[in-house]
RNA sequence: GGCACCGUAGCCAAGUGGUAAGGCAGGAGACUGCAAAUCUCUCAUUCGUCGGUUCGAUUCCGACCGGUGCCUCCA
């Protein structure tokens, strides 16, 4: 097994990775803010931690994943009161839309999805510790803020020495509360929006909510212990919510909080960044209406690497569903055929070592999805030529199967539906008649009558199969 | 303005100091009653531009051009 390497944005460079304690990786990946469904430049995001989680386990590591959903914030706050609701009546639909989005996208279940608000005695004493060792104080405010110069090693993740800021740009109006510009919110003093759509807690620092940061800290720590092996999430999040995720826990506990930091591209639209705010969002919803499969989305999501931006459009869209129908059409070519070969064999060997490879290299789905394509066309001449090896088929049949347990992009059939089947195979049946008697004006009549309903079909030697292409 | 990243065929995209994976689209052929699927052949003497290093660069260095992101809520 050649070594299973990462990005480290700590380091800047790809470095081998192994869980700490040597079998289950310990992996926080930052999660929804649920105020609205979210977009698929969010799910790209999550795809590329699906596909981390499990590369992970191809390697033969248990995995406890945790993602957050971020449940009290401005936003949430925001609407909440724009509505008169509470925040928890605002944001629950938006959690199940969220995991049955999660769902169709096929991304695997985390082990933990903590709510924020379900940690507030955990924020609270991780704030308290911070206050004890004099990096966190109190404003006039009322708030509680994190003193970035008390913490050496803060801007360490975004590179913050190296940069200039902005005149002007920093330094917001309304923090004249902070002892300095750039210390961030640990508590937020509750103001009367807050009372009115629940978002307040008790706290030694009065009533007020957590800072956004805070969550991440918290859960993760309560979670999966104060040091964990992979912390993941979108590029935009490397400052300034990792940067200071890393002043306030290591400032509360002495011990790295992360021993890597990953972080995946953005997703564009005609080229821009794909976003709420720039009004170009597709949400997965959006998408299964214009009738994209999850498996098209995958593979679309993986046909480039993780740490390079990606531009959605139509033209790749309907590149990955032509490329995914391939791969769904050999599928159900590997279920039906009865053996294979030597060739088979070999093509199956090839694309074991060469997936393993390719994703155990900083997670190049391109380049296994590659593979997987070298890996068909070898098969179909294998299985064009004949054979009689019934252990190579399953061999080819166990390798494929491996490979898409981490890129799963075999489309559904939904074929389960007898009635349709039942109706489809008699149509078949007319059709051969027609066909026997020589009369393909009618035979194909019936073809197009099932084109209709969605149907494709395939003569061959053996007899006519059908499958649904949408 | 500061800090990064990216620029490979019509489109998407991997890649390496030694002569360009793969997918989509396209062209020709085999198979088929016709299709579909599959197979065969074909499809970048060339990797934004200009220099430099090197026996040799798409790959390293520099400049320039173009694009995107972060520096503020943000996946």
């Amino acid at each position: 097994m050649p070594e299973f390497r990462l990005y480290n944005s700590l380091t800047r460079s790809v470095e081998p990775f192994a869980p700490a304690d040597g079998a289950k990786v310990t992996l926080y990946t930052c999660g929804p803010t649920v105020y609205n469904p979210a977009h698929l430049g969010n799910f790209r995001t999550f795809l590329f931690e699906d596909l981390l989680r499990r590369a992970l386990h191809m390697r033969g590591w248990s995995v406890e994943q945790v993602m957050n959903l971020t449940d009290v914030d401005d936003k949430i706050i925001k609407r909440a009161a724009e509505r008169s609701i509470s925040i928890t009546e605002l944001t629950d639909p938006v959690c199940e839309t969220f995991h049955a989005d999660r769902e169709f996208l096929r991304i695997q279940r985390a082990e933990h999805y903590p709510r924020a608000t379900a940690f507030i005695p955990e924020m609270i004493d991780l704030v308290k510790r911070l206050e004890a060792n004099g990096t966190a104080y109190k404003a006039d405010d009322g708030s509680v803020y994190f003193a970035i110069d008390k913490f050496e090693g803060y801007g360490r993740l975004s590179r913050l020495d190296t940069r200039e800021i902005r005149a002007g740009a920093r330094v917001a109006q309304d923090d004249y509360a902070k002892e300095n510009a750039q210390d961030f919110a640990l508590w937020k003093a509750a103001k009367p929006e807050d009372e009115a759509c629940g978002a307040v807690w008790d706290s030694p620092w009065g009533r007020g909510r957590p800072g956004w940061h805070l969550e991440c800290s918290a859960m993760a720590m309560a979670i999966l212990g104060e040091t964990i092996d992979i912390h993941a999430g979108g590029v935009d999040l490397v400052f300034p919510h990792h940067e200071d995720e890393i002043a306030q826990s290591e400032a509360a506990t002495g011990k790295p909080f992360a021993r890597f930091w990953c972080h995946g591209e953005f997703l564009l639209t005609d080229g821009a960044k794909m976003a709420k705010r720039v009004g170009n969002v597709s949400t997965v919803a959006d998408l299964r209406a214009e009738g994209v499969s999850a498996a098209a989305l995958r593979h679309f999501v993986f046909s480039t690497h993780y740490r390079k931006q990606l531009n959605l459009s139509g033209a790749a869209l309907e590149a990955s569903t032509e490329a995914v129908r391939r791969i769904g059409d050999f599928s159900d070519r590997l279920s039906r055929e009865k053996a294979g070969s030597a060739q088979l064999a070999e093509a199956a060997d090839t694309l074991l070592i060469e997936a393993t490879t390719a994703l155990s290299d900083d997670l190049n789905a391109p380049r296994a999805l590659g593979a997987l394509f070298d890996f068909i066309h070898a098969a179909n001449r294998a299985f064009d030529a004949t054979g009689t090896d019934t252990s190579a088929l399953a061999r080819a049949r166990n390798v494929f199967r491996q490979v898409n347990a981490v890129l799963d992009v075999v489309p559904d059939r939904g074929t389960d539906d007898s009635v349709l089947a039942s109706w489809v195979d008699q149509q078949l049946a007319d059709r051969a008649a027609a066909r026997a008697r020589r009369d393909f004006a009618a035979a194909d009549q019936v073809r197009k009558a099932l084109e209709e309903k969605g149907i494709a079909i395939e003569d061959s030697p053996t007899g006519t199969r059908w499958k649904k292409v949408r």
